[in-house]
RNA sequence: GCCCAGGUGGUGAAAUUGGUAGACACGCUAGCUUCAGGUGCUAGUGAGCUUCGGCUCGUGGAGGUUCAAGUCCUCUCCUGGGCACCA
């Protein structure tokens, strides 16, 4: 072996090793249980960014180890490859999207491969390929067929400069980030698909997948929002037969009897009747539609709210209620309306507050908890009070009995509601999925049939302006009706690209399957076994995948409910305390790091930085840092190999010293274990080599049994950190003369007597405090420990004429001695 | 605004079940080796005090539970992620 460390040369070396054994080619019959542990494929921007290498590098860990435990393990690599930046390159550029995402797709698989992930390239896809996204177009239709996907009208951003529908992103301060025009709510006809079908099974199911983190399931169980409340009607004082009752739906009727007043969205068909014949309603309702549709700014704007001349009939009372039009109700959610009680609700208390409203109190406090409505309203549930029949009853009475009313006059029933919405799936973009529809004037919309499937996106186009080429593009537009056979036009929108991203980790077990959208080898991978990605997919990607899973699976396509069994949400890697992106420069492209330092000094870098849940800045500090550990284990090894091959040891003759890192050894082994395989913390993997490593350096040799236990010393310590710097120890391997390529070897077993000691290290504390270390035999018992530990010098400083209060002994680690 | 995380030395972090706070590194300081160095090695490195034995303080802040709290409870501040058309 080569003296100095040359990471360039063995990780050449070793590469080619493992391409020409295919070492990486997974088989459905190939021994050990299958194991699927899957990164969230990338989207191909340019270059990798230093999170791809943190994702890559952790989800190619995490198979690496379960290939030494003896899995038949799958690791595929794909592209997520529609999607709005290749369309701004194609803007700025004049490249078209397709050509744009081959080049960088090009590049970003040479840099994966520079870094050795163990990945099977045989199942390589990008998202736009025909024959991938043409089985996301046959799945729609089949949910057409089934009643899962309808159109609807729905509020878009829109660039009234550009023509233009924009992403929530492209709006700056309310603004086209393009035209600086101020943007407006357009409604259109879109595409939705029935996730609130299946919101029930995606709520209830969580509490079963105990491999998910508590905070994501928490995040889906708010975000599916499930309440249980009333849903009661107002009739419209004046109402027309159209248009005769308010419906509004509430998780606290127990406080019906306080509302003062209900508010409708802008966009509320109540609200535009009132702007027909009232001028200043119609300015408010024309101000609101100059806003954005991101939930964040609805939230944190300031609450505005314009009187109605309408009033609504109290269904209990039959007291009159103004109706207000008001900039926080969302016409999305529930039915655009509700009804307001000042005075057990914040929003609604500075509302009324804003605007002279009354604020009654109809709930009392139990206990003794704050309650002035004067200063704020009182949210919490209590008795209730000023509510005729219904007052003293407590909140579950008062629901009961004011649900019960409402039914018995056919005002209000209860109802399940949900927060979640269906999935809008229709992108004003080109560069995406089309959407296998057709509009014919005469037959109105039509599927594409399934034999005329795909519907393939052009990819010979030219940008003109920022409008989506297809628009404009005769050849794509005119199609025969299915229907009539009379020239109808497509469906010009595609797909979110959410969709494609929905189930590709399905379609990894069978990328050549082109009779299915997977075949009976996605029963064999699938469900994947170990997802790894960034903690912003914790709600929409990782629901949305879930909802697909369901879906495939009742077209009989997949096993199980859920697509993945455990998952592992990564920190963000950030930059300037914020996520990366690719407008943040190039700090965190690591191709010059993999120039300088080699591909396993960067995998460690990124491994050693923080474990794999924590966010953290990222900084080239620790690459120095990591080569130099691995140049510590390439001369260790040298200079082991050096003095000859490894020899037998009887391990009941070792010197102290070398019985001591064999201890280390294997308890690095055991910790090694438990961190790759239970705690998934893999930064404490390299700390303990490390450790191992600087013992190993520091002992003196003294004969060939002593040297045989550092040559089992050292083959642990390369077999731990094998999966992180593969290379290296590949390399190392081989040079201690092994026959067997270390990618073949399995994880060897600890050797538990090897871990026991005779005696161990205690602390000793009075009242707390650290005053005194001993050590003792690790069998003594409790008297003799307490015996050693009040002898110590420093303790009986402390104890000496005091009086013992009590006594605390935790075996193995520490003395506590209470005294007064 | 709502939901979910996180906050520990100069820096990245460790402390797994309530039991020695700061392992392992980076950086810095001093010394040695080499000497051209992006080299290697040794020692020191939380703050303050010290009679050099030790002592006091210390995990964003305030309170609490406990023999014992980074860890559990209550409140609070700050930072990050998500909020349905960025992926």
């Amino acid at each position: 072996m080569n003296a100095v460390y040359d990471p360039h040369a063995i990780e050449t070396q070793a590469q080619e090793h493992w391409n020409e054994h295919d070492s990486f080619r997974a088989s459905e019959t190939d021994e050990g249980d299958k194991y699927y542990c899957l990164g969230m494929f990338p989207y191909p921007s340019g270059q990798l960014h230093m999170g791809h290498v943190r994702n890559y590098t952790l989800t190619d860990v995490i198979n690496r180890y379960h290939r030494l435990k003896g899995f038949n393990v799958m690791q595929p690599m794909g592209w997520d490859a529609f999607g709005l930046p290749a369309e701004n390159a194609a803007i700025k550029n004049g490249i078209p999207p397709a050509s744009w995402t081959k080049d960088n797709i090009a590049y970003m698989r040479g840099q994966m491969q520079r870094l050795g992930f163990g990945i099977d390239w045989s199942r390589e896809f990008a998202t736009c390929d025909p024959e991938y996204y043409r089985w996301e177009q046959w799945l729609f239709l089949k949910l057409f067929e089934k009643g899962l996907v309808y159109r609807k009208n729905s509020v878009v951003n829109w660039d009234p400069v550009d023509q233009t529908v924009l992403a929530n992103e492209q709006v700056e301060n309310g603004r086209g980030w393009r035209s600086g025009a101020v943007v407006e709510r357009r409604e259109m006809a879109q595409w939705f698909m029935k996730i609130t079908e299946y919101a029930e099974e995606l709520r209830e199911e969580l509490d079963q997948m105990s491999g998910w983190p508590e905070s994501v399931k928490s995040m889906q169980r708010n975000w599916i929002g499930r309440s249980q409340g009333v849903e009661i009607d107002f009739p419209i004082n004046g109402g027309t037969d159209g248009q005769d009752t308010l419906t509004v739906f509430t998780t606290r009727p127990d406080t019906l009897l306080g509302a003062t007043y209900v508010a409708v969205a802008a966009q509320h068909p109540l609200a535009l009747l009132a702007a027909e014949s009232d001028s200043d309603v119609s300015a408010f309702v024309e101000v609101c539609k100059k806003a954005t549709t991101a939930e964040a700014d609805l939230a944190t704007m300031e609450k505005a709210g314009i009187a109605t001349s309408a009033t609504v009939t109290h269904p209990l009372t039959g007291e009159s209620l103004p109706v207000w039009v008001a900039n926080f109700v969302l016409m999305e959610y529930g039915s655009g309306a509700v009804m307001s009680v000042p005075g057990h609700d914040q929003r609604d208390w500075e509302f009324a507050r804003k605007y002279d409203i009354p604020i009654v109190q109809v709930i009392e406090p139990i206990a003794d908890e704050q309650c002035d409505i004067t200063t704020a309203a009182f949210v919490e549930h209590g008795n209730v009070i000023n509510s005729g029949e219904f007052d003293g009853l407590d909140f579950d009475g008062a629901v009961d009995a004011i649900a019960r009313a409402l039914e018995a006059k056919g005002a209000g029933r209860r109802v399940t509601n949900y927060r979640l919405r269906d999935w809008g799936v229709s992108r004003q973009r080109y560069w995406g999925c089309p959407i296998p529809m057709i509009h014919c004037e005469a037959c109105g919309v039509v599927p594409v049939p399934e034999a005329d499937l795909p519907v393939v996106l052009p990819t010979e186009v030219k940008f003109e302006g920022v409008q989506s080429p297809l628009v404009t593009m005769d050849s794509f537009l005119n199609v025969d009706c299915p229907s009539c056979g009379k020239v109808a036009r497509r469906e010009t929108d595609t797909f979110d690209t959410f969709v494609e991203s929905s189930w590709y980790y399905a379609r990894f077990a069978c990328p050549d399957a082109d009779t299915l959208m997977v075949d009976e080898r996605a029963r064999i991978w699938a469900p994947v076994d170990f997802y790894v990605g960034g903690i912003e997919h914790a709600i929409l990607h990782l629901l949305y995948a879930r909802f697909f899973y369901k879906l495939m699976r009742d077209e009989n396509l997949v096993a199980g409910n859920e697509p993945f069994h455990k998952l592992l949400m990564l920190g963000m890697v950030l930059q300037g305390g914020k996520k990366m992106s690719k407008s943040s420069g190039d700090a965190g492209d690591p191709q010059k790091l993999l120039d300088r330092y080699g591909a396993d000094a960067v995998r460690t870098a990124v491994i050693f930085a923080a474990p794999p849940d924590q966010s953290f800045e990222w900084s080239e500090a620790g690459l120095e840092g990591a080569s130099r550990f691995l140049r510590k284990i390439w001369n260790l090894v040298d200079q082991f190999i050096t003095a000859g091959p490894t020899p037998k040891f009887d391990r009941s003759k070792l010197s102290d010293g070398a019985q001591a890192v064999r201890r280390k050894a294997h308890e690095t082994l055991k910790k090694a274990d438990d961190d790759f395989g239970r705690r998934i913390q893999f930064n404490t993997v390299v700390s303990g080599v490390m450790e191992l490593c600087n013992e190993i350096g520091k002992l003196k040799i003294v004969d060939d049994n002593d040297r045989g236990a550092i040559g089992e010393a050292i083959r642990i310590a390369l077999i731990a950190i094998s999966p992180i710097a593969p290379h290296i120890a590949h390399s190392l391997w081989s040079s201690l003369g092994e026959t067997e390529a270390l990618i073949d070897v399995r994880w060897p077993k600890v050797d538990e007597s090897a871990l026991q000691q005779t005696s161990v290290k205690m602390v000793v504390q009075v009242n707390g405090k650290v005053r005194g270390n001993i050590e003792v035999a690790a069998d003594a018992d409790k008297e003799h420990i307490l015996g050693v530990a009040k002898a110590e010098h420093n303790v009986v400083k402390h104890i000496d004429g005091k009086e013992i209060v009590k006594e605390i002994v935790v075996p193995n680690k520490l003395v506590n001695v209470v005294v007064r």
